[in-house]
Parts: C-alpha cells; structure tokens; sequence
DNA sequence: CTGAAAGCGCTAACAC
DNA sequence: GTGTTAGCGCTTTCAG
C-alpha cells in the first residue's frame, strides 16, 4: 500500500466532484446530535443560537459539526420555517447591459443579507412557452423583484398567492404595487429639451415596446417637451423598435432616413437602440452628431466608449437594483416602505 | 352587505400583493384529500401521475385543487425527494456580455428540463467578502454550472460534498470535471496567425487575469503561433488587464502605445477589451486598423455594430451554455458523458 | 440549560 | 385502485 501524498494544494483539487450523485449520504441532524452525545433539540440551538446553550455543551456540538462536515438541509429547514432565503428575479432580456447592471445591484444586497437570487425569464416570454411560474406558484421563493413589463403581469397574478412583489424601473402609476425607478417622464423631457436647446426642430422617437410602461412614459415625456416647445408631433417622425437589441435600433432607424424629409436628431429610448441607429445612419452616410444627433437613455457601460460616445439619460442602474432589493427584504422583514424614486441626469458627450 | 362585483380581468391586478406576508396559509395537501374525500396518498398520486388512478377520483381531485388553488410545497417535495430541481451558475462577472450570454443558453434549456437557475457571484468574491457558499453547502441546489476561474476552486471544494459540477468556457486540461469549451489555445492561434498573414510582426498580446485557464490557453496560443512564425516573443508587447472592462482594455492599452516601439496590431483575448483598446488607440490619434489593428475574440453581440466592427474569434456563447447545462442534466439523470469542444471560428470585420 | 415529542407537507412502501 | 403509515431533517413547544 502506497504511502498518503501529503495533499498539495496547488494541484487541481477538480477531481473531487466528478460523481454524478452523491454517494456518501450527508450527516442529518442526527449524526451531529449522537455524535456530541446531545438531543438534536439541542443541536439545533446552538446552530441558530437560538436559545442559551451551555458552553461545554456548544463545543462539543460545535466539534461534532466540524468532525462530520455537517451543514444543516435547507428543505427540511425552510418547510419548518416556512421561508427559503430565496428571492425570484423576473428578468426580461438578459442581453441588454441595463439589466445586467441592475441585477448586479440585486445580488450585491440580497446576498449581504442571505439571500439568493433565482433568475428566470420574464413572464410573456414563459407564457409563450407554454409554462408558467411554478417555482412562484409553488411559493419557492419568498418574494418577487419584477424587471418585466405590467402587460402580462395580470395572468400571472392572478394564481399566485400572495408573495412580496416589487417592480423595479417598471411601476404602473395606478397601481401600488411598490416599486422603484427614476422618473421616466421627466427623464425623457430632458433630454428632448436638452435637442431643443441645441437648435433642433425635428425631433425622432426611437420607441420601444408600450406594453412597457416607461416606454410609454418617455413616449409621453418626449410628446410633452415638443408641446411646451410649440412643436407638433409627427407621427411619421415617431418609431417603435421591436425589442431593445441593436439590431432593432438599426432597424427602425433605416425607417427615419427612408422618409421624405428625415428628422435632425432622436431621442432613442434605450442606449442599444440608440448605438444601433448610430450605426445605421452611419452606413447611410450621415455623421453624428453633425448630420443627425442622437440621444439615448440608460447611459450602459459602453455608451462613453462607443464612437461617438453616447449623450444620454443616465440612470443609476445599480442602485435600482440595489433599492429593489432593500425595498423587498424591508417587506420580508416586516415593515411597509413605500416606492423609491431615484434621481436621473443628463450625460453630455459626443453624440448630441 | 354590498354585492359582490364582477373581476373585471382589464383593471391592475397588481394591488393584490402588496402584503408583506402571505395572510391566508395556503391550502396543504390534507386540505385538497379531505375537500375531495380522498386519501392524501391519491392527491399525490394524480398529482404526480405516479400511480393509475381512477379516472372519476382523479377528476374530483383535481376539481379540489382547482377549488383551493392548491400548489404544491416544493420544501416538502424536495425534502422527500431529495432534490430541488435548482441549478447554481457561477457567474464571475455579469457586466460581460460573453456571461449573459452563456446564462441565456444555460437558463434555455434548464427551463425546458424544468429547472431553475441561482444565480451566484463567483467563489473568488464571495471569499473576498467572507462569504461563503452556504447554498452549496447546504446542497439547496442540484448541481453547479460554473462560469468562475478554477483558481479559488480549491477552496470552495473542499467542504463541498461530492455534488455534480460542469465548467462552462473555462476547464482544467488535467482536471477531470466535464466541461464544454472551445479550444481557447486553437482559437488564439487562428486569431494570431491571421495577424501574421496579414504582415504583421510586432504583435501584442492584451491579455486577462490568468487565473483563468482560458487565459492561460490564449495566450500560450499567442505564444505558439508567434514562435511558428520564427518571431520572438517580447515580454513588453504582453499586457495583463486587471480585468475585463471596457476601461481595463483601454488602461492596458494606453502602456502597450507608451513604448518606445509600439506594435503594429493586438491580440485581446475579449471582445470588451479590444474596444477599450481601440477607444485608448483613437484617443491618441491612431487609427484602427490602418495605424495599429485589433483582434477580438468572443464576438459580442457588440462586436458587430461597434466602429471600426470588430475582427474577432467567434465562441458560440448560447451554445456553450446550452450545452453546460445538457452536460449536467445529463449528469444528474445518471449519465456520465464526458466534457465537449465546440467549434469557435474567425470573423473578419473591420479592425483587421 | 436540556430532552422528548409533535409536527411542517410531502412521497413511497406496504397493505387491503 | 385506494388508504394507512412511516418517515425525509429540521424547529419548536412543553416539561423537567
């Protein structure tokens, strides 16, 4: 018999878990408590620090954890405690930047706290497929932070229990379901106006799919800043992408130029649809700023290193996330905080 | 006692679930056998399709579950079970394109397979912040897909109990954890070699943290290909970026430009970095490619629409998810199919 | 401060 | 084809 190699530790340690099932059952409750010479009651106290348990006695059960790799099953917990530490996000396009940042700014809070992220997709995009929420229905998750539109929320609902459920950049005004955003509105009559300023008179709407609401709320913000402005609004001039990839943006901006006389500048209402245009107009031959202007929203990483670099809305994408997350753990915890908005700001640079 | 209105389905649901907790404890399986005057073994047996049942029972229990909404506990089902259908992806850096990306293709086909994703930051940070993988430890989920370098994989093993494990993209050659991957060293020296085609001598490498092996692999590809050609490798033309941001490829870049013989193109081992790179390039007045050409490899979906298009080493991203996930699925069902390289391929586009 | 015992809601033998 | 029963592994009264 060969001696024990002493275990180098910068070898690959990978080897380890190559089984395909666990074949050495783990240590219950049980084990710990037959092995410390306690009740599992006991056992159970000084995990949780529930109760006050006799110093001699947590070591010895403390040492009878550590001997046996113990680690408590989160099932049989969570059916006891009726919780899982488990939060759903309902992501609608894992491809936009905007999303990534945002749910970066959930899982930063959620696992400070012990939470866990479950992601899924959005809803409509579920329902298409034939499947629901289950893990919802099956009240897996203790609460809900929803990045998908308010369109197809009804069917979902309306067979869900009644988890914790907080929108984040999406709010439905009428609703009061909490939630956290910026002021879509406003946002979008900024930077409209900001065109205004500059000189501009034609003035696109690169839009995007209504079902969402601040979709329609920059819809509505562009629509206001060109009244107050005593322009009218065109609605050859007003153009909904279908979906926020840059593909759609250069889509839908192949349709502006197309037409007879073309806008001088758009406001794009998502940063990927506003590089897409870039992009289109630029194959087209037009310069930007010089030729048309563009404006986006979102201000994603890349939008300063794009060429041009991007003038665009800036939302605080993290800190949505982020202050969803609070917003729910607050509820989870107990309290009723209310909705959150955020501030929002114009970014300045090459584009318009 | 004012009559009980219609649901009118068009109004917002959404004011149904502001509760902070569920109010009315939902129904159990006790309450859906005595509701239909069954024993609870039979709900389960309908509600499994485990066992024959009676046709007309079976219509009286699920009228019963239909009545009380019923849904299943998945802490109970999984206690019993012994399996949660939850998946736990390792997710090093969800700003990068090529992640979300992979998550997408992950996610796809877990979902199909009635499986659910947790997402996790990657162990190394986790660590950083005295975290933990509690929901590991605690073998909340299945198995693990994991996107994270192997270098602090160690560490995270070790207490791990033997759970089924598959690396997406990044694997130890002498390791014998499955894995799907390209073959990163190949794919570096297609991108190199095309580089030399095109007359190139002085090439630089942007390099990325090598604690991941696909860093490692591209750059000994860089290495292999530079040495076939009869070119020596010149340590200064080799930059390490601190990580993979747009802004670590620009900072890298600036240091390659800065000596005192530049080179007259780079290789950057991910998309992000090469645009950070050529934004550096233009800032100081070079122009990409006719000045210094820029090779990418990932093929973003950025890649693409940014200008100058990128020339870079197409990964099937969705597909190495899609794939990941099959690989542990397949796992988990008991098989035991080894790890996959599929194919990556070279796009020539504009920036060389 | 500690143990015994009663479940949490479900599945799976095992009887009938 | 259906019911009874024994747990899965944990938390939590309730006694002592």
């Amino acid at each position: 018999m060969p001696a024990k190699r002493p275990t180098d530790m910068r070898s690959p340690p990978t080897d380890v878990n190559v089984g395909t099932h666990n074949t050495t059952k783990a240590a219950s409750i049980n084990a710990v408590a037959e092995y410390a010479g306690v009740s599992i009651a006991t056992v159970s106290r000084v995990l949780n620090s529930s109760k006050p348990v006799n110093a001699h006695t947590r070591e010895r059960v403390e040492a009878a954890v550590e001997a046996l790799g113990y680690r408590a099953n989160m099932f049989a917990r969570s059916l006891m405690r009726g919780e899982s530490h488990l939060l759903l996000v309902l992501m609608p396009d894992f491809a936009n930047p905007f999303f990534s940042e945002t749910v970066k700014g959930i899982e930063s809070v959620a696992r400070r706290q012990g939470y866990n992220i479950v992601l899924s997709g959005a809803p409509d995009t579920l329902a298409r497929e034939g499947h629901s929420l289950d893990i919802l229905y099956n009240r897996l998750v203790d609460g809900v932070i929803s990045l998908a539109n308010y369109h197809d929320l009804p069917r979902v609902l309306r067979d869900v229990p009644n988890l914790p459920w907080v929108s984040c950049s999406e709010f439905n005004p009428e609703s009061h379901v909490p939630h956290v955003s910026i002021d879509h509105e406003q946002a979008a009559v900024d930077a409209v106006q900001y065109l205004i300023n500059r000189g501009h008179r034609r003035i696109a709407l690169l839009g995007a799919d209504e079902n969402y609401a601040w979709a329609r709320q920059r819809r509505a913000g562009y629509e206001m800043a060109l009244r107050r402005a005593g322009l009218v609004i065109e609605p050859q001039l007003i153009r909904i992408a279908r979906g926020t990839d840059y593909s759609f943006g250069m889509e839908a901006a192949g349709a502006l130029l197309a037409q007879e006389s073309p806008p001088t500048s758009v406001f794009a209402v998502s940063d990927t649809l506003a590089i897409g245009a870039i992009k289109a107009f630029r194959r087209a031959g037009r310069r930007v700023p010089e030729d048309i202007a563009v404006v986006g929203f979102d201000n994603i990483p890349l939008s300063q290193v794009f060429e041009p670099a991007l003038t665009t809305i800036a939302q605080p994408m993290f800190e949505l996330g982020a202050e969803a997350a609070n917003l729910l753990l607050e509820r989870l915890a107990g309290g009723a905080p209310g909705s959150r908005t955020l501030q929002h700001s114009l970014v300045v640079r090459e584009s318009a």
